[in-house]
DNA sequence: GTAACTACTTACCGATAGGTAACTACTATA
DNA sequence: TATAGTAGTTACCTATCGGTAAGTAGTTAC
């Protein structure tokens, strides 16, 4: 069984690497906000009404620091910032909707119950 | 664009029900472990090497509390206690496989450039 | 009797995550 | 001059997360 658990390991490795840039309580709520479509930094906030300004901030710095999002500034008046998918942020889109899907199944099944 | 964001009200309610269910550093890694079929308490730590006894304990005992895992005694000797995925855990096998498979994405697009 | 294997538990501590409230800076409008 | 809208920042605090080390309890082998 060699091999068997040496792909336990790799596997492992690799869900470590998608929690790192996942993790929290606030980022996925993000990405599911800018799915659809560039947001300004208010509109998120309205989206995903208990967020406090400084956790939006903090976290939508760790996404573009992981390059799944961009932040573009607007010099109109007054000053709008716009917050992107990247195309690496849009492959999280699968992930995502997994996310969504097992969230309903498991409110059906347990707490539905 | 009523329905939109009742949409996207909706979405994020689902996802912050699996992220309760799924948080933490370690609960993913333990499934992952057992999706290579049951395991003892003993097995799991060897797998996950840097996992403390505390942790997986605790950890085991939030997962079995959602229905995701049972917790099987045996009076053999010396006593051994195995755990096993439930129908729900197993329906969480798509969303490990997607957690999985990002992280390989991730690696190749960002770590590995 | 002592070490080793099973599966944990307990106490203690430091780090991080997240919440609250107030404040900043700029511009436009009344 | 005051208020509102843009997008945040800062200080402070608490709660939760996770790590370390040691102890528990029962059985078996030496």
């Amino acid at each position: 069984m060699e091999h068997k658990s040496q792909n336990c390991q790799y596997k492992l490795m690799a869900v470590r690497d998608t929690l790192e840039v996942i993790r929290g309580k606030w980022r996925i709520p993000i990405l599911i906000s800018l799915t659809y479509g560039n947001k300004r930094f208010g509109e998120i906030q309205r989206d995903i009404t208990d967020i406090s300004p400084k956790m939006l901030s903090q976290e939508l710095k760790e996404l573009e620091a992981n390059k799944i999002i961009t932040r573009t500034l607007y010099d109109s008046m007054p000053v709008t910032v716009e917050y992107a998918l990247t195309p690496l942020g849009h492959s999280l889109n699968k992930l995502l909707n997994e996310l969504l899907e097992w969230g309903i199944h498991f409110r059906n099944e347990v707490i539905g119950k």
